[in-house]
DNA sequence: TTCATTATATACCGATAAGTATGAAATGAA
DNA sequence: TTCATTTCATACTTATCGGTATATAATGAA
């Protein structure tokens, strides 16, 4: 595979910068036409959207799809990032709410608003890359549950911090917190991912923080 | 579609029993054929989870399937059938708990039952089934999705008589309790796909129960 | 035995999947 | 202009999908 030239995506390491190249143009736009691709993802799954589906979604040509994202998995990856760096970013500011309860409520409202956009797929991506693919691309679902695990970790050390400033429910430990809050995250992906309305959302992040004790 | 003579399902109104057929008999069991279907769509998912294989597993033929089965739809609607008879009878004993804590604590380990089988797939085939298949067979996608709003509505009839009996976490509705707890399954539902140990959904549970207000 | 009936085995069907070969078109460099 | 380079458009490849046609084998009924 062959992504030097003028390729999207600029080899790590390459001194020359690949921005102005010699051949024949191109028509389109890679960031664009990535994000159409992720939308298309994001709908159908990693398996359920076909190059064909890929390709008249974003614009261009299955050859201009290969030469310029790879294949398929790689053009997934590259969504996967897309999705991580455009959607997932309210993980990073929900992890510095002062306490620990605070964070699980920034987590489930920044949860809620990608999940129940009127102009975006409901549901998780991440949610659904790992489930729908028990048996597609074994590597598309690794690749998904390693991402999930960094973003565990960053959770499980925030709980520990506030463990240390005893902000934890009584008994209940960072890890078994961090697993738990995860787990309901996980939960409201399925129920979006089988249409359940924004009221509805709501009233389950409500419940949730109500179950949570110490207000 | 011709599911009469003898045919493993019976259809209605036929006062003919079909139990003695007149031609050939047929060389294996449709019972076990069809379990071992199921494990093939659990792994799997529905659109995973192809002809080829099935028929491997269920050690019969192509045309075998389809005379006895009908075809890969109607077969996977029998498996949701046993899937839900065999697997999911948890649920009625669950809703008979004298409390709701009792209630969700009876449902949680049922359903950390069967997500933990050493000798089964991790996961649940309903949830797989509603998010896997957002784009494919939508009758599919429909067909879950009401059998869970049907056990749904029976956990919510449940709450509300307990609710009757003053037995709901404070300023909690039972509608809520109800989406709440079974996000929280959805959840680990995912977590078990994704590999989660037996031990991580024990504490998992017991994590969900700490937060149950009322002990 | 003869025949209608049902199940089996093999080989096939059209559709679609992911991925590619090939030649024309458009650019920068020489 | 000439040429190496890169993109584009069309058509193709091989593999697999769900589903079926056909012929043969095994049964009960007449």
């Amino acid at each position: 595979m062959d992504l030097c030239g003028s390729s999207y995506y600029i080899p790590i390491g390459m001194e020359q910068v690949a921005t102005t190249s010699r051949g024949r143009p191109r028509e389109f736009d890679p960031a664009q036409a990535l994000a159409a691709a992720l939308q298309v993802f994001w709908r159908r799954g990693y398996e359920g959207a076909s190059i064909s589906e890929l390709t008249e979604a974003m614009g261009i040509t299955r050859p201009s799809l290969y030469a310029c994202f790879g294949n398929k998995e790689a053009l997934f990856r590259q969504a996967l990032d897309l999705y991580e760096t455009e959607k997932l970013c309210y993980v990073k500011t929900a992890l510095e709410a002062p306490t620990a309860r605070g964070v699980a409520e920034r987590l489930l409202r920044g949860s809620l608003a990608i999940q129940c956009s009127d102009s975006e797929p409901q549901g998780c991506l991440g949610v659904m890359s790992t489930i729908a693919g028990v048996t597609e691309a074994d590597c598309i679902r690794d690749e998904v549950l390693k991402r999930r695990a960094s973003s565990n970790a960053a959770l499980l050390a925030r709980f520990c911090q506030a463990q240390e400033e005893g902000d934890l429910p009584d008994g209940i430990e960072p890890d078994a917190l961090a697993c738990y809050l995860s787990t309901v995250m996980q939960g409201m992906a399925v129920q979006a991912s089988g249409g359940a309305s924004r009221d509805t959302l709501e009233k389950l992040v409500q419940t949730t923080l109500a179950m949570w004790p110490g207000r």
